[in-house]
DNA sequence: TAAAAAATAGGACAAATGACCTAATATTTG
DNA sequence: CAAATATTAGGTCATTTGTCCTATTTTTTA
């Protein structure tokens, strides 16, 4: 077989395997496993957990990338991206309940490892986080962009890992709706800049 | 050295290193380590590594329970008491910064491996959530109570996370104030019942 | 088709770890 | 004080894991 097709096979377990039971607890019998192949081939294709784990990073961010300026090359306009973001904890629903978010339960596993990773995963925040702020500064907040951006990426979060703390709640469902009504707000505000003082 | 005092220390030196390093990266060695007692004096007194999980479980569950009853026996009123929850961002801020949440993190990691002191973990968000519902309540907030409850936990998760992930920022403060200004909202929602609809 | 290269399989090994045991020391008790 | 009990120290052991190596099989190349 290619070399380059096993290469990805391997990727694409990990990556689930690195979301489902975390970085640590996965093994490299456990990934050789999932593919079919020994641990001897897995090492001709990875010399090291680092570099799978870098590997991985890349497949996410890429995968994320496309995501995001997907949507763009659409046509959405800004606000419509940013609701298709905070969409993606329905999209995902079934997986946030059981794993909770892929990219902050990874961090937070790589931060307290105090594994080089963690730069890689923060990577992976930025990309939203730099996203979000454009589709805020495109829809006139321009000041505020960022603090927006950070505000929604935060509150995903925080949704993300109290379904998985409660998986049987319809609490999701009623979260996005609150940060959709958010949203709301804040693209009226510029439309209506008159709001009512504290 | 009575055996009370020794465990104790096991206790808080397995409790900090579970918070900064996580469950499964701490080992007996660590632990013994910190305490400067040897691993077969850490095993007199904890049979396995379950248990003193356990035993650090139910230490925090006592010391949150401590921390919230005490601001009621103190007289606070409800809504100053969950401001007083909000704030505890503020007054962790440092380990935050570094660690995170200690409840998400454990909770994160326990759900991931599968192991059986997620309900334990769980048990400490049921704390908070039952005691945020039941201020929101006072406040008069029946219906919502739990609903309310839910929201703030979950912003504070995210926002907990997200500090660790970008230590740097001020950001945290200015979420800090948003909750507060939310709850101001919230607060005021049953004296002025008559809100702008939509 | 024969030689070379790529890919795979499976075993070896040192380090780390949870668990367990026994001997030594400290403390309490009668 | 002496016996009994509580506490501590340190070693052993089986298992897991990341890493590495060599032999075998498959694929490509000339």
């Amino acid at each position: 077989m290619a070399a380059s097709a096993t290469r990805e096979k391997i990727i694409v377990a990990a990556d689930r395997l690195f979301y489902e039971r975390g970085f640590d607890m996965t093994s490299f019998a456990d990934v050789a496993e999932v593919v079919g192949i020994s641990r001897g081939n897995f090492y001709y294709h990875f010399k090291s957990k680092d570099e799978i784990l870098n590997a991985v990073m890349e497949s996410r961010l890429k995968d994320r990338h496309q995501m995001l300026e997907g949507w763009i090359k659409e046509g959405q306009p800004a606000k419509q991206c940013v609701a298709n973001f905070i969409h993606i904890l329905l999209t995902n629903r079934k997986k946030i309940r059981a794993y909770g978010c892929p990219v902050g339960t990874l961090f937070t596993e790589l931060s307290k490892l105090g594994h080089p990773g963690e730069e890689s995963a923060r990577h992976l925040f930025d990309l939203f986080r730099n996203w979000l702020r454009q589709r805020f500064m495109e829809m006139g907040q321009t000041k505020d962009a960022d603090r927006l951006a950070m505000h929604i990426l935060a509150r995903s979060q925080g949704v993300a890992t109290l379904a998985n703390a409660y998986p049987d709640e319809q609490f999701l469902e009623a979260e996005v709706d609150q940060m959709l009504a958010w949203l709301d707000a804040v693209s009226d505000a510029d439309i209506k800049p008159t709001q009512r003082s504290s």
